[in-house]
RNA sequence: CGCGGGAUGGAGCAGUUCGGUAGCUCGUCGGGCUCAUAACCCGAAGGUCGUAGGUUCAAAUCCUGCUCCCGCAACCA
């Protein structure tokens, strides 16, 4: 009774404050080839998903839609796991942490972790951002405003729950160190060590700010905060803090969390943290992938016309096409261009041209010259084995590439034996010896050998493509006994009896120019409903967050709040360490101030003093960069990319404007 | 001197650990083939490897200075 090997992968559990949209896509699918991949060596696989349903973002997202905070999370949830199945996503289990035993769990850790004296009481006060349900230290209180998004932060106290998280530095270095493959990419792991050593602070870890979340038991003002909520899904999942957790003990440590590289930080520093106070086993590694881009570099460009919901895609170009671009085109651990064009082209070359375009090539010559079998007399050539090498030996370089996540790798490899069969075929002419009776032998040997690598790159692709490998094997007759990982880097598998036949095109060719045209009518269509909410997790980096057309009546009062007048530059500087900000010293009429402006890009200082420009004049001061602003100069954005001061000419300086 | 990543033929990238003919995909041009999804195969053109110096018999690779991009942090009041 030989145990089974344990494998335990996650994605992150995601934040379902939006829909779901292609990023999420990316971090699961390449969970579920390495799922479905470790599950073909006979790993006893436990892969998990879910969604991450509490705070403060949730509730006013739902209040928005005039919904409770469960059934817009029900809603989005649905969602989520209907991609899933589109996707074909073989995840084992699916955890919300709006769950009851996720909730029960939760509440015991946290009552466990107050009793050790990890967790203690005490006050929060600092700067606060509402929107983004975000703290932020001393250092960057006296720089102002949220550093996220930029809005207003408030000054405030509260009370609230402390993990000791700065005691645990020193352990979260050492495990680095004597796990150096904890955190992969290895530069991700550079910046852990050097966030930790710039100090960690104790992390808070509940709320009185708001009621979405899990209620601390023995103090219900408070609600259990992100970290402690979320990142303990791993284990509560398998039932840890529950009355059954035979799957905890079962498959915990996880062998690998995915996560996108913004919640690295999390991951690595955080949640092991936790463990190590509630002396549990710590996963083995932390993988922080890359981003998955749109358009040109960063957003998602509607003029370009880019459909990212993965449903369109997938109904139009099936679900492995997108899978196979997904872990082909973007190498894992760095970000990555998805643009519609891109997509098609891999499609075409790749899956069309090579690879369907191959197996249609074969199996037609089968068809044609045999029949449905390939006959068994059959006659080798010098020029075989350099191809039945690189077959056999596909495998061993395969398997290197996917145990270090390399997935574009691994398929690269795989596709160098695509091509050398293609030119296999060029090369011993089957046509030609289909002429002659007397070369049938011969020619059963190429269609035989070229059948045989199509058998072990069916199997091959099967965790990237599934219903493409079994289609790929129902063509070539092979039965699923011979299709398996094993079988890989066996040669000569493939009975004489197989029945071979052509059936339709695996991927059919698609007319870019056309395809192109029609993408964009379908986005001009869909786009009023498809706006991608920017979610916590913002795994793509759409934050334009559609420029609200509607600008905000205001009434004069308001207007004449703002005090307007004109200042004359006398002098101009750089702020030293800050990259955007000049420091102008103004005459306003009455006399000098000193105003920050983010125009450093723009401008150089002796590009402005001497000239005269606009300036709110009754704007709080605020200290930018050790640099006190008194108010604000006018300049107005001149396209993407560029910015424009307002210069004002033979105006005496304090005049106002109104 | 905040941290980090990057700059390689028209485009997108590998190569840089441990110096020694600069490689891949796409595009372009020419040829071959006809089994196949007008697919496949071969060949060619095209690169001062960001810039300036240095070490060396030899540098894309090592050292130093500089410029420009991109993330993050920070600072567009």
């Amino acid at each position: 009774m030989s145990e089974k090997k344990k494998y335990y992968i996650t994605t992150p559990i995601y934040y379902p404050s939006g829909n779901a949209h292609l990023g999420h896509g990316y971090s699961t699918v390449a969970a579920d080839v390495v799922a479905r991949y470790r599950r073909m060596q006979g790993y006893d696989v436990m892969f998990l998903t879910g969604t991450d349903e509490h705070g403060q973002k949730i509730e006013i997202n739902a209040g928005k839609e005039g919904l409770t905070p469960k059934e817009y999370v029900d809603k989005i949830a649905g969602q989520f796991k209907k991609l899933w199945e589109t996707l074909e996503i073989t995840n084992d289990k699916f955890i919300r942490t709006t769950d009851d035993y996720h909730k029960k769990a939760v509440q015991k850790i946290f009552k466990t972790l107050f009793d050790k004296g990890e967790i203690y009481k005490g006050k929060y006060s600092g700067w606060y951002c509402t929107p983004c349900e975000s703290f932020f230290t001393k250092a960057q209180i006296e720089e102002g405003k949220c550093p996220d998004c930029g809005r207003e932060v408030k000054w405030t106290e509260e009370e609230a729950y402390f993990f000791k998280l700065s005691k645990y530095a020193d352990k979260l270095l050492n495990l680095y160190k004597e796990n150096p493959h904890f955190i992969e990419p290895e530069s991700r792991k550079n910046e852990m060590i050097q966030f930790i050593e710039s100090g960690l602070e104790d992390l808070c870890v509940s709320r009185t700010s708001f009621k979405w979340g899990i209620p601390v038991d023995f103090d219900d003002k408070h609600v259990v905060y992100v970290w402690l909520d979320a990142l303990t899904n791993y284990i509560t999942a398998q039932g840890y803090g529950s009355d059954d957790d035979s799957d905890y003990k079962k498959y915990w440590p996880a062998d690998v969390h995915f996560v996108g590289k913004e919640i690295v930080r999390f991951h690595a520093i955080i949640w092991p943290a936790i463990l190590m106070a509630l002396d549990l086993p710590l996963p083995k590694q932390i993988y922080g992938h890359g981003w998955l881009l749109f358009g040109d570099g960063s957003k998602m460009s509607k003029s370009k016309g880019n459909v990212v919901d993965p449903k369109i895609l997938c109904s139009r170009y099936g679900v492995d096409a997108i899978r196979y671009f997904l872990m082909r085109e973007i190498p894992f651990g760095s970000d990555g261009m998805f643009t519609n064009e891109a997509l098609v082209n891999r499609i075409n070359y790749d899956l069309a041209n090579d690879l369907g375009n191959l197996l249609s090539r074969t199996t037609a010559m089968v068809g044609k010259y045999f029949g449905e079998n390939i006959p068994k007399e059959r006659k080798e050539g010098n020029i075989d084995s350099e191809l039945v090498n690189m077959a056999s030996n596909l495998r061993k370089e395969y398997e290197i590439k996917m145990n270090e996540f390399k997935f574009s790798s691994a398929l690269g490899k795989v596709w160098l034996l695509i091509s050398r069969c293609n030119k296999y075929i060029d090369e011993t002419m089957p046509w030609e010896l289909g002429k002659d009776e007397a070369n049938k032998p011969r020619l059963a040997c190429v269609l035989y050998n070229l059948c045989e690598c199509l058998r072990i790159i069916s199997i091959l692709i099967k965790p990237f493509m599934p219903s493409t490998s079994e289609k790929i094997q129902n063509q070539i007759g092979a039965e699923k006994d011979i299709c398996t990982w094993e079988k890989a880097n066996c040669w000569g598998e493939l009975p004489s009896d197989a029945k071979i036949t052509k059936q339709v095109s695996l991927f059919p060719r698609i007319d870019v120019k056309k395809e192109m045209e029609e993408l964009d009518n379908l986005i001009s269509k869909n786009e009023p409903q498809e706006k991608v909410e920017d979610s916590k997790d913002k795994i793509n980096e759409n934050k334009e967050n559609d420029e609200t057309n509607l600008v905000k009546l205001i009434d004069i009062e308001d207007f004449a709040k703002v005090e307007l007048i004109v200042a004359k530059i006398e002098e101009c500087e750089p702020v030293k360490k800050a990259k955007k900000l000049l420091k102008l010293i103004v005459n306003d009429g009455q006399g000098t101030r000193t105003v920050a402006s983010g125009i450093a890009k723009y401008y150089k200082p002796e590009d402005l003093v001497g000239k005269s420009i606009i300036l709110v004049s009754n704007l709080k001061p605020v200290k930018l960069c050790g640099v006190e602003s008194h108010g604000m100069i006018l300049a107005a954005d001149c396209g993407e990319n560029d910015v424009k001061v307002i210069f004002v000419e033979g105006i005496e300086a304090g005049s106002k404007i109104r």
